[in-house]
DNA sequence: TATTTAATGTCGGAC
DNA sequence: GTCCGACGTTAAATA
């Protein structure tokens, strides 16, 4: 059966349904009203509450409260789960190594338990990213500038790596710092970091920020700097369909 | 009724539930396979598999492959919902109004439908943060180094905020800069800024950053640049009861 | 509202 | 494994 659900499940249903879900690798969902201890990198406590508690096949443990996107306690992938009895409590417990994290969820009353099969083959494709952005600009440099030279692409350098370093019409070297979105003081102090370890080694050096807008702060700074900003969004179309003709769709 | 779930539900199952869910503030959680489009800030596509969905009474929207802590596609809380029939095609739809950007997931078939009337009023108390390392710095002075005089903390610069002010036992301006964690090149960029512009004022001004480690090459640029390094572990212990006796448990 | 920064960030890629 | 930077980052605090 791809997705058995219990409601008002008893301690044997729960202890059942866990143990199935687990072994065929399904995602078990739970609504709850539980407590949540977890200790790790920080350390935290929530007290008792109504929450959705769902746990993957990869390991993934994420509990979630009736609002915000973001779980209010989770473990990463790769952690190991188990439902324990302890003091006639019973207890999910998620163990990370490395770094060693435990997350503990006390189950008080639970209302739903159901697990899902989950059969997915599909992977994200995504298109606005910041690579994208590069990439664009690398095949057309005259974005940039009337005879800009790309050189090369994630170019590891002293003090970190740059996105795309090139020439420009007088032979300088040019640092591109791309963002997707506007850009703030730490994009700044990003760029001003690679142009001040280049600067070591060549006469000189251009750094350019290119994003579609900049926030006050990161203009003021750039400015300062003598640093220099270059308007550009990130691209949505599809990519080229590896020189087949543009459809009527594209 | 606070839980409410169907397996296999039909499409007039479907549409009465959401609505049933919606209007009472309940988390809706669906077992599907589905299809979903995303525009927005970027763009995506992701084929027909099985997913976990889940709507929040806020708005936030999520949707869950069976791998991974992040949901792959989203709408963050604020988002508007609804349920609409397209071709004879089921579709929820997402909109969040700024940015502008839309969310849709074509239900091709639906295993299970439940909605969650969740009552939580905890919310998460959590210790171990850059905040605490702060505070806990401010209250104990000689943590950094003999002489040093806190003046003031989240303080306002030209160019960003500074964790930390304070003054050392010579009367210099030291600007310390905290991280929880392992810090890396991008704090030692964000304590050169400050750094640098305080400068501006100041004769003499040191940087700190405080944290439990360091990252080689933040080392190497922190020695560079003429800043230090002070080893710190965030705290965990429970903040302290407004002057209580400690008990047995703290 | 825009700005700035933290985060148990998570995730992926390069070395 | 460490290091480095992006992310449709999200979220909170502040001006």
């Amino acid at each position: 059966m791809k997705v058995e659900a219990k409601l008002n499940p008893s301690r044997d249903d729960i202890v059942d349904l866990f143990s199935k879900g687990l072994s065929t690798e399904a995602i078990v969902t739970i609504f709850a009203h539980c407590r949540v201890f977890y200790d790790g990198r920080a350390k935290s406590e929530l007290g008792p509450g109504d929450r959705v508690i769902i746990i993957k096949p990869d390991g993934s443990f994420l509990i979630h409260q009736k609002e915000k996107r973001e779980p209010v306690n989770w473990q990463p992938p790769g952690s190991s789960v188990s439902l324990d009895v302890r003091e006639d409590k019973l207890i999910l417990r998620s163990v990370r190594r490395k770094p060693k994290e435990i997350l503990e969820v006390e189950l008080i009353d639970v209302y739903l338990f159901s697990y899902f099969q989950a059969e997915d083959y599909e992977a994200l494709a995504l298109v606005g990213s910041e690579a994208e952005m590069a990439d664009l600009v690398f095949k057309n440099p005259e974005l940039i500038e009337e005879g800009f030279k790309p050189i090369s692409k994630e170019k590891s350098i002293r003090h970190g790596i740059v996105d795309l370093l090139g020439k420009d019409k007088d032979g300088n070297i040019v640092i591109l710092e791309f963002k997707r979105r506007r850009a703030d003081l730490h994009a700044v102090s990003q760029l001003k970091r690679y142009v001040e370890t280049m600067r070591e080694e060549y006469e000189k050096v251009r750094g350019i920020l290119v994003a579609p807008s900049l926030t006050s702060g990161a203009r003021k700074l750039l400015k300062k700097e003598g640093l220099e900003f270059k308007k550009l969004n990130p691209p949505k179309q599809e990519k080229s369909r590896k020189g087949r003709q543009k459809t009527l769709f594209d």
